[in-house]
DNA sequence: CCGAAATGCGGGCATATGCATGAATCATGA
DNA sequence: TCATGATTCATGCATATGCCCGCATTTCGG
C-alpha cells in the first residue's frame, strides 16, 4: 500500500513551517503571518478578497488573519474609497519594520531549505508545488 | 526576491488537502482524519503519545482529533492495561468500515496526484517530503 | 430610477495545530 | 516504602483554515 502524498505532504509543511516559525518566532510573528504581511506590503492598499485571491485563502480566513495583524499593529484596514464594501489593508510602520527586521530570519530560513535539500532538488519542488 | 517555500508548500498542501478532503467527503471525513484513522487501523491498540509520534504531531494535537473520531463514532479509547496513564486508541466496527469503504475515494485521489504530476515528478516528491 | 442580482464582509460553527500548564500515574533510588 | 522525578494526558489559550449565512453596498436590467 502506498503512502498518502496528501498526508506526506501535510506533514513535511507542519514540519517545515515550524522552522520558519522558530526563526521569526524573535519577531513575534509565524510563517503565516509573514507570508501575509509581504503580501499586504506588495499590493497594499488590498481587498480581503483581492489578498485571498493572491493567497489561495478562503476570504473569511484572511479576514480573520487580518484582524490578528491588525491586533498586534502590524496591519491596518480601512473602508474602500471606490466601493465602501471592501476593507482595504494596508501595512502599519510597525509592520514595515517587522518585515525589514525579520527578513534575515527568513532569508536564513530559505538558505536552511536549501541547504537540506541542495539547488537541484529545491527548484524541482518548486516546480512541482507550481504545478499542483 | 526569491518566493517563500515555506509559503508554497502550505498553499499547495491546501489545496492537496481540499481535493482529499472532497474525495472523502461522502464518508464524513477529511484527510486528516483519514490519515489518522489509518494510523490507529495500523497500530491499535495505540497510545496517543505513540500516534503523535507516528504522525509527527504533538500529543494535544492527536488527543483532540482522537476525540473527534470518537465523537463520530469511528474509534475509541480504553485505558492502558499495564500503563494507566496511557490512552489506548483503536478502531470501532464502522471506523474500520468507513476505512474500508473510503479506500476507492482515497485511491483515486492518489492516481489524480499521479495523473497530474506524472510518476516521475511524483516519486521525486516523494523524495524530497522524505529529505525534509 | 428602482428592484433584483451580484459582490464584499463579518460572524457562527467546526476542525487542525502547537505550546504551556496542571493532574494522574509510573519508575527509581535512598 | 516513600519521596522525587519522569511520563501520559487533558485543558486552556491562541492561530489557521474552510463553509455557510446574513447584512450592507454596488451594479445592472427593465
Amino acid at each position: 500500500m502506498t503512502a498518502c502524498y496528501c498526508a506526506k505532504m501535510r506533514a513535511a509543511t507542519r514540519k517545515i513551517g515550524s522552522l520558519y516559525d522558530e526563526a521569526l518566532a524573535p519577531f513575534r510573528i509565524n510563517v503565516a503571518q509573514y507570508s501575509l504581511l509581504r503580501k499586504i506590503q506588495r499590493l497594499q492598499p488590498v481587498s480581503l478578497t483581492q489578498l485571498g485571491h493572491d493567497a489561495d485563502l478562503d476570504r473569511s480566513t484572511v479576514s480573520r488573519n487580518v484582524r490578528v495583524l491588525e491586533k498586534a499593529g502590524l496591519a491596518a484596514t480601512a473602508k474602500g474609497e471606490l466601493d465602501q464594501r471592501e476593507a482595504m489593508a494596508s501595512l502599519t510602520p510597525l509592520g514595515e519594520r517587522t518585515l525589514n527586521d525579520a527578513l534575515p530570519a527568513w532569508e536564513k530560513s530559505q538558505q536552511a531549505m536549501e541547504a537540506r535539500l541542495g539547488a537541484e532538488k529545491l527548484k524541482l519542488l518548486e516546480e512541482i508545488l507550481g504545478a499542483l
